[in-house]
RNA sequence: GCCUUGGUAGCUCAGUCGGUAGAGCAGCAGACUGAAAAUCUGCGUGUCGGUGGUUCGAUUCCGCCCUGAGGCA
């Protein structure tokens, strides 16, 4: 099955080209953003909004309250169950966002591993670094490959160890999905993506990043986990008294730059693995 | 005019009891299997403000000049 995705850094103009595409193949987009999955985060995840839409139907936006949590797993699930959908209606697919593990889900097949355990986690979390490497080498887990400076990542892989008695990395076949894909990437020069950033940034907080952050605080407490990403983190900072209106927007273009620059690592590594399949937009 | 204090990497600053210098941030490059807008790794030559002097050797000590900040008149 042939489906375009409409990829790129942050602020890239993404969400407009994949309407513009859907309509000329008179079909739908689905969403590939782990913020915009997400009700309220509407502002600082910069979502599209309904009259831009231009009638063409969006999925996987707007789909979860802010307190679900969600994985790639859960992704996958929906995604490839939307994709399917409406390629059987429409025939052509349009895959749109820049969160590059979630469109990696849909190209590669994820293997059959657990999902996360917020008990073993939260046990795991208490240990630094070191105490975490010692713990997993005293139960038999083995480390080469990987990167034991990464506690997250570490945790994981001892998560997975001990619920499934194998090393993460034994698990590593990643099969190719059903879905041909077809890469349009929208890139720019460097500066010039960092400019259009920091305008997009005071866009945002002009539109009320911060009162959208507060009234998200307000109704479900600090625990979602969209809250920790770019704006809303540095939102709730200002609002908790830690910076000024200036530090903070300052704060949030430099984040959002530093996001841009690993989005095109991942994208530019990634497609190097489809050197047939990919449309380059110069923005 | 005088006194004090600063001028070192793109920025903020450390340091060299005289042997030509290093952190954080930025920037650049990279990694990425159920938190991914997350998390993590690697990369530091710059007339040490200018110019004379002392010295084998000065960014470091001394003189003068330029310049920022504060104070006294």
């Amino acid at each position: 099955m042939k489906v375009n995705f409409v990829i790129g850094a942050t602020a890239s103009g993404k969400s407009g080209y994949a309407v513009n595409l859907a309509k000329k193949l008179s079909t739908e987009v689905v969403g590939a953003d782990s913020v915009q999955i997400y009700r309220e985060f509407n502002i600082g995840s910069a979502k599209i909004k309904a009259e831009e839409m231009c009638g063409v139907r969006h999925h996987l936006i707007d789909i979860l309250d802010p307190e679900c949590p969600f994985s790639v797993m859960d992704y996958q699930i929906e995604a490839k169950s939307a994709i399917s959908d409406i390629a059987r209606r429409c025939g052509e697919v349009v895959v749109c966002g820049g969160t590059g593990f979630y469109i990696n889900s849909l190209v590669f097949e994820l293997d059959e591993l657990p999902s996360a355990d917020a008990a073993i986690r939260a046990r795991l979390e208490c240990m630094e670094s070191e105490e975490l490497v010692d713990f997993a080498r005293a139960a038999g887990m083995k480390l080469e490959g990987l990167d034991i400076k990464n506690k997250r990542r570490l945790i994981r892989a001892v998560e997975v160890f001990e619920l499934t008695g194998k090393e993460l990395g034994s698990f590593r076949s990643l099969p190719h999905t059903d879905i041909e894909p077809v890469f349009h990437y929208l890139r720019a020069e460097r500066s010039f993506l960092y400019e259009r950033i920091n305008a997009r940034v005071e866009q945002m907080i002009d539109c009320g990043l911060v009162a959208e952050t507060e009234s998200i605080l307000k109704k479900y407490g600090a625990s979602p986990q969209a809250l920790g990403s770019i704006g809303y983190r540095q939102a709730c900072e200002y609002l908790n008294g830690e910076c000024n209106l200036e530090v903070m927007t300052e704060n949030i273009k430099q984040a959002t730059r530093n996001y841009a620059k690993r989005q095109e690592t991942w994208f530019r590594r990634y497609l190097r693995e489809f050197p047939a399949d990919v449309n380059f937009i110069n923005i």
